[in-house]
DNA sequence: ACCATCGCCGTG
DNA sequence: CACGGCGATGGT
């Protein structure tokens, strides 16, 4: 049955905490795995990963840290296959779709500021915030995944208490000791006001509406998305306007937008207003990126 | 056409800005309002909010605000009536919908530890994370809105800088001159995955899943919402399984539910599956507060 | 039981 | 400092 996953912090460890190496982390707990970056199960989510500055591409802004996927490798560590959703892989996906927090530890890395000076560092909680998948040069595929920092937003009164261990009884009926609360984000971007206005809030994919005692309620979905790395543009052009429902389902890759503005993966196409037409290439950078159904597991050999 | 609302920071305002008092605030626009605590337009939204200990049960913690709504008093300023959702009040309601963030300025208050020496200042920016109604020991009610502060996360690279006016020259066909993303917010406690199996990510309401290619998605509605105010358990029995759009609608208060569970302002009522029964003191408090249509706007006299 | 892995400690 | 081999543990 292995060892217990558990979510968030640890009752023993502190943010900031340092170890020395992988063991000195299998101890206490606080990262699982005796040699891989990524602690968890395929069904139940990833509890911690661990940034080392192993894959080049990686990126560290402190509170934004882009993350690349485990796999793709043979024996001598040369890619030579796509990456699958497999693994640990699959498990941050998981914690993606159960809002799930995973603990971050950075490892020594002279090349990244955020990285301590030596051995490993627990830095807290990151939800995972959204994930893709890239074609490196050699063509071979990689799962990326977008990790946010949790700033603890007064939201349950902490009982963690760092002078007294033995902290965090809550006594609830959970399958998890510690007490955690995610968020998913829907981002805003200061058109997105205009351009529902437009489509009077009717969703573009199934026409629909949300009507609220205070007025209509839709939301605006970037088509490549606001931030590093894909630093989509803030315009009419890269927004569609969506229901709550298919908001989740694009960012998700459930579907994705043909050039003639079918979908794919659903059916159906996207509706459009004069004075509105999504970019061709920003369409493209989606299906890409997050139309999942592209992306064939390889086949041997 | 009045003052121009602009949503966000000004590139003349840096957060911890001081002013002697509201006709410094109304002449560099922090708060362009001449009295009133809440400025912007009902149909727009508001763009600032002060913070002065006026209403007794306001809280504030810092990072979470309880702000409560304007109007209900006589011309003594004694509550005659209840508030109503408009003015200022149906303003919050827009920065809601729209995900709009609000400035907040503290103004002076020895009860308030947040509140400066003297003066107003200028404290960043928040979102509005919901709205409710209260019923106060006269009877009379109050709309009450929480809002959470915006910590910066890293999307779009900031162009503002301190040292140099004249920023922001984003050049993009935007209404507002200041670049904003907020954030919708939807949170999901450690208990949340068990009940969603439980309803294998069946919608309670519409009995539809959302099927990614890793997994079923569906959310986790509290009844009673967690944190302060409401402080609402993380119990199965204060859960709901939901789909997106109509988590969006339970939170809005578009729909509540009966006792019988049958659900008021949609047509329909909640499946449940054994071992599974939302509490009926929960479901009452998600009727009184969040479900709009209990609150008439009340007759004059 | 087998497999995969952002380690770890040697050599050049 | 690069590279290669050894290798334990949890996941499947």
């Amino acid at each position: 049955m292995a060892t217990e996953i558990i979510f968030g912090h640890l009752e023993d460890v502190s943010v900031g905490d340092s170890f020395v190496n992988y063991k000195a982390m299998n101890k206490v707990g606080v990262h699982r795995s005796s040699m891989g970056g990524i602690s968890g199960r395929a069904k139940d989510g990833a509890d911690s990963v661990v940034i080392s500055g192993g894959y080049e591409n990686d990126s560290d802004q402190g509170d934004v840290i882009v993350y690349t996927g485990q796999g793709g490798r043979n024996k001598g560590g040369k890619h030579d296959k796509d990456q699958t959703l497999t693994l640990g892989n699959a498990a941050l996906v998981q914690n993606l779709l159960n809002a799930q927090p995973v603990r971050v530890i950075r490892g020594e890395d002279r090349k990244n500021s955020f990285a301590p000076a030596s051995g490993y560092r627990y830095d807290g909680l990151y939800r995972v915030e959204s994930y893709w998948s890239e074609k490196r040069v050699d063509g071979f595929a990689i799962w990326r995944f977008r990790l946010e920092q949790l700033v603890a937003t007064n939201t349950i009164p902490q009982p963690i208490k760092k002078s007294s261990k033995k902290a965090i009884p809550l006594g609830n009926p959970s399958p998890e000791r510690v007490e955690t609360t995610v968020q998913r984000v829907v981002r805003d971007s200061a058109l997105s006001k205009s351009l529902k206005l437009h489509y009077q809030h009717l969703c573009q994919v199934c026409d629909t509406t949300i009507e609220t005692n205070s007025g209509p309620y839709a939301e605006a979905a970037h088509i490549t998305p606001l931030g590093a790395p894909h630093n989509g543009p803030d315009i009419w052009e890269n927004i569609l306007c969506l229901c709550p429902n298919h908001h989740v389902m694009f960012d998700l890759g459930v579907f994705s937008v043909a050039d003639d503005l079918s979908l794919l993966g659903i059916t159906g196409l996207i509706t459009t207003e004069e004075g509105h037409a999504p970019s061709l290439v920003h369409l493209e950078y989606h299906r890409n990126h997050y139309y999942k159904k592209l992306i064939q597991p390889l086949d041997k050999g």
